[in-house]
DNA sequence: AGGGTAAGTGTTAATTTGACGCAATGCCAA
DNA sequence: TTGGCATTGCGTCAAATTAACACTTACCCT
């Protein structure tokens, strides 16, 4: 589908820093967001879910629209040029589509051990980027990076989303430092983890993280099950 | 821009009832969102406010994307087809954007009393109905409109938005009375006043509603500086 | 004028949140 | 091997917020 695109933020946690997938796009300036475009007969959910496959190898991710960005004046005319010379869609001969393109905003929370990054066919690299020290952006994607940095800080206060960044075992203190590095900000342990508790979506293990300096601390999983039960059922403080 | 239209669902308050304003096309079953395209160099926010000021005659109002709306098959090629006669937006040979379509859902709160409601081109009439008694409806649109009410509950929990949906000058029952229907729960008077002083955006005013049967409650107006200030600092309730 | 009803204001208990103490654990260095 | 030290697990208490409810005042209606 022409004129509209979609665009992938996706996070991943690694050494206590937030991360975003980005791609090197050949000849160009700038690093971008991998993104793609609507096939014909599908969802526009699973064009995203597609799109995220092929740059991770990963299925079955945490993935939420978030915003879409509709400014006349976003697209690149290099950028949107070099897409339909390389691929099968074709620009009518009133140039119409060449002239500007929405993009659709996904945001995603994966595990970061688990992706395998891969170029797409623009691009030569594949690569994290540090939330914070992000390179230099193509169009306005500096900007819907920001945009779904501040969806996900919103969503973590009401759904604890986070763990979807975290292997399936994981320690109380790693998701507390995943909550701090996404909030920006210093969270009290011990209420930390009795707010963790109180959701009820958490198992703990039998076994400990060992080998770390210190006192073990207990390895947790979350429990599916509970935790799907429990956003039906509402976690967010109501009126 | 073809292949995405624009859908707005627009809420206003009447009667101690949340109403939406739909159209009825003509020739076809049901009624449907007014709605309409994205121009050439318009950003999207504005398609919908000119969409939206078409529908109401007004301007400068509360207006909020809240979703895309892309199953492939939401379409209706009736209806897509009656699109294509009646404006200057032309199907490409390969007919690829009669088979489907995009909407950005946006919602907006109006206030009721100042509206005048008018068809537009396809359409033979613009009415207000109940949120809670609906008529049919075209392609998806009864799932929009659900989608923008859990939007609008939601936002309600964190922004006082509601008052966008009363005349400048109103009571705090009358306030009350909007936020117990559109969420759909009974409040406790004096916790509700209680809490809505705590924002600081209400003012009251000296005088007070009259011809009333029983006390005449005070009337308040919104402090719109303080609104916007109180917006920035965040209402929400951080971790 | 008095009854009925809704509005304005205040009080109190329950719950949630924020700030912090202390003992237990497990490296590491002496 | 043992004591130091940083970190984890668990708990406490006060402050703040929320929920539940009582009482007085004002205005229409009969």
């Amino acid at each position: 589908m022409p004129c509209v695109s979609i665009d992938c933020v996706i996070f991943g946690f690694h050494d206590n820093q937030l991360k975003v997938l980005l791609l090197k796009i050949e000849h160009l300036e700038g690093w971008a967001l991998p993104g793609g475009f609507i096939y014909k007969d599908e969802h526009i959910d699973d064009s995203a879910r597609r799109i995220l496959h092929e740059r991770t190898g990963l299925q079955d991710i945490f993935l939420q629209q978030f915003y879409v960005f509709g400014d006349a004046k976003r697209s690149d005319e290099n950028i949107t040029k070099l897409v339909f010379e390389k691929t099968e869609f074709k620009a009518p001969e009133n140039n119409w589509l060449l002239q500007r393109f929405l993009t659709i905003g996904y945001y995603a929370l994966v595990n970061f051990n688990a992706v395998h990054a891969a170029p797409d066919y623009f691009s030569e690299a594949c690569e994290w980027h540090d939330i914070n020290n992000l390179p230099s952006l193509a169009m306005d994607h500096g900007g819907i990076i920001q945009e779904a940095l501040r969806t996900l800080r919103t969503h973590l206060h009401y759904e604890p989303v986070g763990y979807n960044l975290l292997p399936e075992k994981f320690t109380m203190p790693e998701l507390q430092h995943l909550y701090e590095t996404i909030l920006d900000e210093k969270l009290d342990r011990r209420n930390f983890q009795r707010k963790m508790f109180s959701y009820h979506i958490l198992k703990r293990l039998k076994d400990r993280r060992k080998g770390v300096a210190h006192k073990a601390p207990f390895l947790y999983s979350f429990d599916l099950r509970k935790y799907h039960k429990a956003l039906q059922e509402g976690l967010q403080t109501a009126w």
